[in-house]
DNA sequence: TCATTAAAGGGACTGCGGTTCCGTTAAGGT
DNA sequence: ACCTTAACGGAACCGCAGTCCCTTTAATGA
C-alpha cells in the first residue's frame, strides 16, 4: 500500500507545467496586477481549485514561475577576454529583457518580488546563481592581469546588469545593441580602474 | 454665478494632500499589492467614494502620489568636481532608497509603472526631471576637461543610480555607503574612459 | 450676503476573486 | 490485477472591493 510520501507523478508534473505556461501567458497579455488565478486555471484546463490549493496567491504562482526559470538557465559561454565575455553577457541580458515574453515574466517576477517575501527571496536566489555563473570570467581576467587582484567578480557581473534593468524598470528608454555595449564597456572600465577591489579604492 | 471651470479651491486641495498622505501610509505599511482604497478613504477621513471618483485605481492614486513627489525634488549642490557631484548624487539615491518611508514609495511606484501607462509616463518624467537636474555637473566637468568632449551627461548620471536601484529591486543586498561610493567611483571611471561618449568607443 | 454648482459624503448594492465541500480520477505500491 | 490515497474537478457559497444614487457641504462670483 502507497503510505505517506509525496507523489510527484505524471499528472502532477503535467498539470504544473500547464498552469506555469498559462501564467506565463497571462502574464505577458494582463500584467501583474490583472492576474486572476481563475483565468490561468480556464487557459490550463485544469480546476480552479486546483490552482488556489497548490499556488494559494499571485505572489506564490509567480515564485514557483521563477523557480522553474532557474532551471532552465543556459551555461555561459568563454570569449577569451574580459570585455568579450561582458560584451557576451550584456547580450544576453538584453535579448532576454527585450523579448516579449521574458520581459514581460522579468517585470511581473519583480513585481512579485517587492509584494511577497517568498517571492523576492527565490529572486534572490535566482540572481545569485546567474551571477555565481558569469563570475568565472573576471577570475580569469584577473589571473590573466587584465584586472587588479581583489576584484569582486559579481560586482563586475552585476555592473553590467544595473543599466539594462535600470532602462527595463526606471527610465523606459529602448534597450538597444548600444546600450548593452555601453554597459559592458563601462563594468570593464571601472573594473580596471579598480573600483571594484575589495581592498580599497584605486582612483 | 460661477459657471463652468475647474475648482481648485481649499477644500479640494486639502482632501488631495489628506489622500496622498494616507495612500503613502498605507503603502508603507502594507505595499502595493495590498492598498485598498477604502482603506486609503478610512486614514484621510474622507469618503470612499471620493477617492474612486478622483483617482479610480491604485494605480491612478499612486501615479498622482508620484507627480507630488516630483515638485519637492530638492536641487542639487555643487561641489566642484566631478567625483564629488557624483558622490553627492549616489549618497542622495542611498538616503532615499535606505529610507524606510521612501523606500517603500519608491518600490510602490516602480510597481505601479509596470502595470499601469499612465503611471509608467509619469515615472520616466519623474526620472527624466531628476536626470536634468543633474546633468550640469557632467557638463562642467567636460569644460574643465576631466571628461571628453562628447561625453552624454545623462548617460552618466544614470550608470551612477543604477546599480542602487539594481540593488533595491533585484539582488536585495544592502544599499550601504560603500555601494554609493563603488556607484559614484564607477560611473566616473567609465566616464573618464570615454565610454559614454556619443560619437563612438575609446575603449 | 446670497445663489449657484463643483465636489464631498453616506450607505445600499453587486460582481467577482477566493474558499469550502465533497465526489472522482489516477499514481504507485503489493 | 487490485487497493489505497494523493491529487484533481465541479459547483455552491461567501465576503469585500468597487459602483451607484442621492443628499449635503462649501468654494466662488455677483
Amino acid at each position: 500500500m502507497a503510505v505517506g510520501g509525496t507523489r510527484p507523478g505524471g499528472r502532477t508534473a503535467r498539470v504544473r507545467t500547464a498552469v506555469l505556461n498559462a501564467a506565463g501567458d497571462a502574464l505577458v497579455e494582463h500584467g501583474f496586477d490583472r492576474l486572476d488565478l481563475a483565468d490561468v486555471a480556464r487557459r490550463a484546463e485544469v480546476g480552479k481549485t486546483t490552482v488556489y490549493r497548490r499556488w494559494g496567491t499571485v505572489t506564490g504562482l509567480v515564485a514557483d514561475l521563477l523557480a522553474d526559470m532557474a532551471e532552465q538557465s543556459l551555461p555561459r559561454t568563454d570569449n577569451g577576454s574580459l570585455i568579450e565575455d561582458l560584451r557576451a553577457n550584456a547580450r544576453l541580458v538584453q535579448r532576454t529583457l527585450v523579448d516579449q515574453r521574458q520581459g514581460a515574466l522579468f517585470r511581473a517576477v519583480i513585481v512579485a518580488a517587492t509584494c511577497d517575501s517568498r517571492a523576492a527571496e527565490a529572486l534572490h536566489h535566482f540572481y545569485a546563481v546567474r551571477i555565481a555563473e558569469w563570475t568565472p570570467c573576471v577570475e580569469q581576467a584577473i589571473q590573466r592581469a587584465e584586472l587588479p587582484p581583489g576584484t569582486d567578480p559579481a560586482e563586475v557581473i552585476r555592473a553590467v546588469s544595473a543599466p539594462l534593468y535600470y532602462r527595463l524598470l526606471l527610465s523606459g528608454d529602448p534597450i538597444d545593441d548600444a546600450t548593452a555595449e555601453r554597459a559592458a564597456q563601462a563594468a570593464a572600465a571601472a573594473a580596471r580602474a579598480g573600483v571594484y577591489t575589495t581592498a580599497g579604492d584605486s582612483r
